[in-house]
DNA sequence: TCTCTTGGCGTACAACGTACACATCAATGT
DNA sequence: ACATTGATGTGTACGTTGTACGCCAAGAGA
């Protein structure tokens, strides 16, 4: 983690660490190097898909990669770095083409890509924290976004309060959606009347204290129980009709 | 943890142990029990609230109820239990009063009253997976808002899905509201300003790289960057907005 | 050839979740 | 009155985690 020399504005150089991203894009320094930045982010991208989040630990890392335990943190200052190099990873698979112009449909793509990533990738809705969003390919989405968004007449922080509830929405619903998935996983539903089942008792014991009058009598008419997707969408299209009234169009 | 008999519909009857949110509300069973899920619940809350949510072990929690560290364990079944008794916990304080008939008004206290609850707890932006929403608490909360919504000619499906969407977005938002807010605490950056300062030297490798041009048009004009509450009263109005296209009024 | 930097190794530690066997108390049936 | 039983809390122990710290070898520059 060499440091190298920096101007800022007023001439003054400083000694600057650089930034996990910057040394992402440089080539391995020698060629000793066994481990680099990508092959690390790969195999723990990998380890995650296989067995879960919880699977991540630094030591399976280390042996995935066939290294000693510790090895790792020379590249990467913990399980944080970790964690938003996985992050970035995955999200650089997200791309709408440049030719596409209609907002509404820049903004509707990548909500339903990241939905499919972040179902792809399961491990996405249990990461520790929903990280900073100062990663390079976080970065890109969010230069479309907003290139799909300028020129409408909206001021700039609204065009980023919007994008940003698009964002928001997306990731409270695919997550609680993976959450309720992992949830039947682990216990071994499969369908979701299988679950139903399961959870009747439970279920039971809350609407016989009389106090969910309203769930009860429209819980039972519900015939898209079992459709996320659709439900997604429905959720989206609300956020972005809410954007479009904005948007005077 | 006692079972007890239960008849389900056809006249039989199977042993079903009393779920965790039965036994919440049966008072101690014996006089001896210095340990309930009362007293668990909101000692475990107190101590995320004082020291966040990585300070919830075990251990700690049985030091701070004067109790050997395995103790919990005869009313808990593990850590998955006590984060749904935490979070059942604080939600219990959401209320919005009957005599509030519009749905919009009933969505939007809620929506903003959950974001304050999770502002003053930022534990519940941390915790492993926002828990299935099946406790007596989040229930309460869902019945609200379903008597707000019903009678305006949506169908069952729709209702649910809309409450839920509301429920995304606050939960998306804050979340991420508060992965900031944690992270410039950790490193002691007090304002946005000097946020912005600290992380210049990262921005200024990406902005460099030349592939964010509209992001770093717009990034400078926009003058409401440290104010969260109004990005997200933007984003949850958008839904609302969408929403009430939907219920056609 | 000698030195310096880089990158991987090995050991070590404190803390974690929780399994399991044990001890102790309250209530209960006789 | 007394033995029995079930509910509660205790104590010990194991395997696993993140990561601090010091060491050593391989390549680069002099």
């Amino acid at each position: 983690m060499a440091a190298r020399k920096e101007e800022d504005g007023k001439g003054e150089s400083r000694l600057v660490e650089p930034s996990l991203w910057e040394r992402l894009e440089r080539p391995a320094p020698t060629q000793r190097a066994s481990l680099t930045l990508d092959r690390i982010a790969a195999a723990a991208v990998e380890l995650a898909d296989e067995e879960g989040a919880a699977a991540v630990t630094m030591r399976r890392l280390a042996t995935k990669l066939g290294v000693a335990p510790m090895a790792a943190y020379r590249h990467v200052s913990g399980k944080g770095d970790l964690w938003a190099l996985m992050f970035d990873r995955v999200s650089a698979q997200l791309t709408v083409d440049d030719a596409v112009g209609d907002w509404r449909e820049v903004l509707r793509s990548f909500a339903l890509q990241t939905r499919d990533m972040m179902l792809r990738h399961p491990w996405l809705g249990q990461v520790p924290t929903p990280l900073i969003q100062l990663t390079p390919a976080r970065m890109a989405v969010a230069e479309r976004q907003l290139k799909a968004l300028a020129g409408h007449g909206l001021d700039t922080d609204s065009m980023m309060a919007a994008f940003r509830a698009v964002g928001a929405f997306v990731h409270g619903a695919t997550q609680s959606e993976i959450a309720l998935r992992e949830y039947k996983r682990e216990n071994g539903w499969d369908s979701g009347d299988e679950t139903r089942r399961a959870l009747a008792p439970q279920m039971n014991y809350l609407m016989d204290t009389g106090r969910y009058p309203t769930y009860r009598k429209y819980g039972l008419s519900a015939t898209r129980k079992d459709d996320p997707a659709w439900e997604f969408e429905f959720g989206l299209d609300c956020v972005l009709d809410g954007i479009a009234q904005r948007l005077g169009i």
